[in-house]
RNA sequence: GGAGCCAUAGCUCAAUUGGUUAGAGCGCUGCCCUGUCACGGCAGAGGUUGCGGGUUCGAGCCCCGUUGGCUCCGCCA
């Protein structure tokens, strides 16, 4: 049921393991038949005959069947006993009667015959069932979380995810890292992301801040020259939520290295991915070495940089088909082109709803064609489509006749290629072609350095400023900034962007060279990254790391589609804690000590 | 900051086009039942239809606002 478990090594024979218990809940079999056992737990459910009441008691590791024969004075006691009350049993164990065995049971072949009984705590009527697990809001399972984590299906879940934590740091300690704590208070880190600040008592006006990651800490230690450093780090991020995004907090398996290049860094990332995906599914998983896709090739055929490998279709770029077109609104723009196959008989309705999705994605419209039988396209902008285009459609696709082509267009080539990477995801799951049982991998590599700021038109980081640019110095003073690369990497699994790193910048020129190009002068760096900058100029290691996403490898490990699923005590997507009631007013006195007054937002 | 969906008994849902006393299953309470394991049977309690306003002879249903939950955009790796 719960949690299967071999017999437990502490109890032997009749010697009671401690004053609850004797034996767990899932421990009994027939090689137990007369022994007297001492089981506690919870009442699970009863069925009531009248003469004969049984009793399903459950624990942590599983169910035994408890018989109360009629006879005995307490029987209408326990028959009358609230659901989900906890107690304590004396009684002996019976193999069951011929054709009253439960196979789906691992103590199906016995129960236990009742002698005394101790109610430990009574349940009240509860706001929500535990058995059976009826659907329930889920406000109201996480306002009673301590409810909701009884049943089974995320009481099992949140036991993997104990198990899954455990084998990483085995697996990490086995590579030969090192597991470290860093600062919960401290400042501003450079993820990007909004700080949550904790206002200091002993310097009036002064705030730490929680660690968005603990980045510049794994940095500074492989400076200190541990060379190997893991941590399963606690990450505060003050953003909003998504199904696969905890807001406020989340944990990343936090991973740095000395002395290494982008490849051993995915080598002991593959190693770590293939042995936990392994161990904790069946499902097929891609053989290391992972693909590597370079960002402009993930953009362009997946219109994404976390593509979803399982989907059988890619997009082509179709720009320069359109680019006299008498049709205005592909003419001159980035035109890309999705063949999804076999689809061309679906009703209007179907094409419909896509124009529909792809409205609420913030397109135009989702032009598209059909090919005929006949060779001939149909649709909508079929009249726009030259016999030239027509060809070379049909070769850049491979889109047979029964194939539907869909299209986007936009001035902005990233916006086009976005709108049909989103429209490909929702397709698959509309059609539902994605596969189930795999798990494939990429790793997305080549991201650019800079991108231009659409608002000022500059240069500006697009991921994480210290990452080490491809070329070095060189690429910062010869190159167009936006053309740079930089060992800047994501590990993506089945559309899910497990995590992103990067060899990073140990060289303080280049460090202060980067940040010029993004508008900063060495005095921005000095002041906010100065630790780092500092022991940048003590003899650095070159070195780089990555950081998974626990939460998201156990939610995939786990087949569920929301993080709440793997998280004990997950805030919701408003980042409310239901069942603490956080976030709270503070006292008066509270705020007076550590000097903050409040300014409410003013309400129009 | 924005968009969409949802909110009726403790839970899951129903309630014809806006029309009588808002129904059913599960759960709960009581009774019956000696082999069930989602036990079965009989009876009963349980509702300010999230909240506030409006339209209407009449609102669970239509309109406006608001609160909460979820999904998405922005944001975030």
């Amino acid at each position: 049921m719960l949690f299967t478990m071999g017999v437990c090594p502490f109890t032997v024979g009749l010697s009671l393991m401690s004053k609850y218990r004797s034996h767990r809940c899932n421990e009994l079999r027939k090689a137990n038949v007369d022994q007297e056992v001492r089981l506690a737990g919870w009442i699970h459910n009863k069925r009531d005959h009248g003469g004969v009441l049984f009793i399903d008691l459950r624990d942590h590791y599983g169910l035994t069947q408890i018989v109360v024969p009629p006879e005995l004075p307490f029987q209408s006691e326990l028959a009358h006993m609230t659901k989900e009350s906890v107690v304590s049993i004396v009684g002996t164990v019976k193999p069951r009667p011929e054709g009253s065995t439960n196979p789906n049971l691992p103590t199906g072949e016995i129960e236990v015959f009742v002698t005394q009984y101790e109610l430990l705590s009574k349940a009240e009527p509860l706001p929500m069932n535990v058995f059976p697990e009826d659907i329930t809001p889920e406000d109201t399972r996480l306002k009673y979380r301590f409810l909701d984590l009884r049943r089974s299906k995320i009481h099992k879940n949140i036991v993997l995810r104990s198990q899954i934590i455990a084998s990483m740091r085995r697996r990490m300690t086995e590579m030969g890292f090192n597991e470290f704590q860093t600062p919960i208070l401290t400042s501003s880190s450079p993820e990007g992301a909004r700080d949550f600040l904790v206002p200091s008592r002993l310097h009036p006006g002064e705030f730490y801040a929680l660690p968005q990651a603990p980045q510049q800490f794994k940095q500074l230690l492989m400076v200190s020259g541990f060379d190997r450093y893991f941590q399963i780090a606690p990450c505060f991020r003050d953003e909003d939520a998504r199904a696969d995004r905890s807001p406020g907090e989340f944990y990343q398996l936090d991973v740095e290295m000395s002395f290494v290049t982008q490849d051993e860094i995915f080598a002991a990332m593959e190693n770590l991915m293939t042995g936990l995906f392994t161990e904790f599914s069946t499902a097929q998983i891609t053989p290391a070495p992972f693909p590597r896709i370079p960002f402009a090739e993930a953009m362009l055929k997946y219109g994404s940089d976390k593509p979803d490998l399982r989907i059988p279709f890619t997009i082509s770029d179709a720009t320069d088909l359109f680019a006299q077109s008498e049709f205005k609104a592909f003419a001159g723009k980035t035109v890309r082109v999705l063949p999804v196959p076999d689809i061309a008989d679906k009703p209007r309705s179907f094409f419909d709803e896509l124009q529909e999705q792809a409205k609420l994605l913030g397109a135009v419209g989702l032009a598209w064609i059909t090919v005929q039988p006949d060779g001939s396209l149909k649709g909508p902008i079929a009249k726009f489509i030259t016999e030239e285009a027509k060809t070379q459609l049909l070769a850049r696709t491979g889109a047979k006749t029964g194939a539907a082509l869909f299209f986007s267009a936009d001035p902005v080539e990233l916006t086009a290629a976005k709108l049909l990477g989103d429209m490909r995801n929702y397709i698959a799951a509309k059609l539902d072609v994605i596969d189930p049982n795999v798990f494939k991998f990429c790793w997305i590599v080549d991201f650019p350095m800079f991108e231009k700021d659409l608002e000022t038109g500059k240069a500006a980081f697009s991921h994480n400023p210290f990452s080490m640019p491809q070329g070095g110095m060189d690429a910062l003073l010869n190159q167009d900034p936006l053309t740079i690369k930089a060992y800047q990497y994501d590990i993506v699994c089945n559309g899910i962007e497990l995590s992103s790193g990067a060899i990073r910048n140990h060289v303080p020129e280049i460090m202060y060279k980067a940040f010029e190009i993004a508008g900063y002068g060495p005095e921005v760096v000095d002041k906010k990254f100065g630790g780092m900058i500092n022991a940048f100029k003590c003899g650095a290691p070159p070195h780089g790391g990555i950081a998974p996403g626990v939460d998201r490898i156990v939610m995939l490990l786990a087949n569920e589609k929301t993080i709440r699923e793997v998280i004990a005590f997950p805030l919701t997507q408003n980042a409310r804690d239901l069942l603490m009631n956080a976030p709270a007013p503070a006292t008066e006195k509270q705020l007076r000590e550590v000097h903050v007054t409040i300014r409410k937002p003013i309400k129009i």
